[in-house]
DNA sequence: TGCGGGCATGACAGCGTTGTCTGACCACCG
DNA sequence: CGGTGGTCAGACAACGCTGTCATGCCCGCA
């Protein structure tokens, strides 16, 4: 700037008006400083000028996996509303480690970004202190964390799980089966509990069909030849993620079992197995936009008190809900 | 960092010094410093840190659309390189604009981002100019841009339709029709051409049965209609990327036709379709961490001439290809 | 006792902007 | 002709940090 400001003999602060496109310039001073920032290929320094702001016009993203597509349908999400709003998005990944993404966090801090979007790996609010101090906004997503109250866009669980076990009891089932993810996370315990109150209050045999995962294709495998030969054999089973309903499938095709699923997030081939799968549909873009719109109350001042927001499910009536005769191909 | 010298008595450089473990502070200096900033809650603020040190450790992805799965398999790579060597990564999406990609661009270097990998949305060199002022040093993936050479990381599509042909003709077919992309893509032209020839060089007959994109299943459905009907009809299928196999899975599904199918990308279900789709495989992730790490060797002062490399792909053999009596459900 | 050398620490400038204040100049008015 | 007010422009400090150089102190040694 400086150089510009020699070059068109007029002093900086003439050419960050320019720049800046600030009145009180002379048109023709103002096409001369151009000409000279044209030639010299200058361009503003952002680093510098939003340390003199002091805000960055940054908001990061931290989730566990990008590659996830139910990661990377929020990122998409938060990543436009940061852009219309002229803001750029750091992501990062935390890899399902609190200790990674407390670093993360931290890193994020450092850099003044000016909000974040957690999916937070735990509910230890690890980072509370330091967020705290810094007075950095931040959204929980997905998952609740202890410690001070922080603005949190949930998903329905218990509606969702509710409405896949009714729809399969519509259909006649009685003895139906639960796949859960690892316990550890907030959302499989959420849904287990869910789905474990809907069978007692709609009266279903209560004999324990709940296996929390990790789970496998052969994890799945085996208790499916379990539950299905003894006494009451199911005839439905639930799974709780996108990637146990992948596992489940491929269960239950090698089995030869005809059994009906319903699958916890809907998935873009969902339509073409055959039977076509029947999910519940949780909305991670819509999740990610509000996520984002609720930061971006905050940063425009909003000091309400932090709110939880609990985002409608949608069940998703394909096929393999259905009781069935034959098994999945 | 002003306030903790003077709460510690002693000087802002020696803050500066404990913050960075720099060696030179005594130790009990140290731990008096330390103290205060414990107290304080004080953090060093990166962005005024990394403006003196004139680099962001920063680098950013362009893409189309992160939401897309090859982009987010990108994405996740590229964030990983880069938080293995410290650095953050800012992610845009120019939705497919060129005058997007450009600004988004420009904001970028404006930033002083260190470096960046695009997808590029057309071959205009858009910004061609604007990197080579500012010595941003960049990657493009996926698809060339004319003007200045620079490192580009592709994926070898002529080889990997050349294998989708020739595996269908090992299984006997002849007739072969192809669904490619907008024309307006690289890609999508790089993979029709190599049809053509390929078809060409293995002496198949050369009756045209291109079609290329936009294209939804009612479009495919048009043309198989027409192409498995007249003279000569066609046994076999091959979709020139992951959405397009999704809508001619859809299609053939609806016209209960007994085509071979090979798709081009892999997509989680692939295995999962009856029959399991065989599709050639590029793998996003191994040319995003490419990107990312032709990008840093740049940053380390690597001064080559650009390269261009070329990634394998790989057909996988699932059962859509082998000549069929029945038609995919 | 004087001096060289190492160690701990500090003063200061500068990274590239922008906010604030001051000043020069001109036109207009009474 | 002096005063007033508006327009355009520049000087300067500051944002928060770090690189460079200077300083002061203590130790050991001749």
């Amino acid at each position: 700037m400086a150089d510009v400001a020699a070059e068109a003999h007029v002093s900086v602060k003439t050419v960050s008006r320019v720049v800046n496109h600030e009145p009180g310039v002379r048109p023709d001073t103002a096409e001369r400083v151009r000409a000279v920032i044209e030639r010299l290929g200058f361009r503003r320094h952002d680093g510098a000028r939003l340390m003199r702001q002091g805000r960055t016009f940054t908001i990061a993203l931290v989730v566990e996996d990008l590659a996830n597509p139910f990661y990377s349908q929020v990122g998409a999400a938060v990543e436009r509303e940061a852009r219309i709003r002229q803001h750029q998005l750091i992501t990062a990944s935390a890899e399902g480690s609190p200790s990674r993404e407390r670093a993360v966090i931290e890193a994020l801090v450092n850099r003044r970004v000016d909000g974040i979007v957690v999916v937070p790996a735990d509910e230890s609010a690890s980072s509370d202190a330091v967020l705290e101090a810094s007075h950095t906004p931040i959204v929980y997503m997905d998952r609740p964390v202890r410690g001070t109250p922080r603005d949190t866009i949930l998903s329905d669980n218990h509606g969702g799980i509710r409405s896949a076990v009714e729809h399969l009891v519509a259909h006649g089932h009685r003895n139906i089966a639960f796949y859960g993810d690892d316990p550890a996370f907030w959302t499989a315990r959420q849904r287990r509990d869910a789905f474990v109150t809907t069978q007692q209050s709609l009266g279903l045999p209560t004999t324990p069909r709940v296996s929390m995962g990790p789970h496998s294709p052969a994890s799945v495998h085996e208790s499916l030849s379990q539950w299905t030969t003894g006494p009451e054999p199911i005839t439905a089973v639930i799974t709780g993620n996108n990637r146990i309903t992948l596992a489940a499938l491929l269960a239950l095709r090698e089995l030869r079992l005809p059994l009906s699923l319903v699958g916890y997030d809907d998935f873009e081939l969902a339509a073409l197995i055959d039977p076509p799968v029947t999910v519940v549909h949780q909305d991670p873009a819509a999740m990610g936009q509000k996520a984002a719109q609720q930061l971006f109350a905050r940063l425009l001042g909003d000091e309400s008190q932090a709110q939880t927001v609990v985002m409608p499910t949608r069940l998703i009536v394909r096929a393999s809900g259905v009781r069935r005769g034959t098994p999945i191909r």
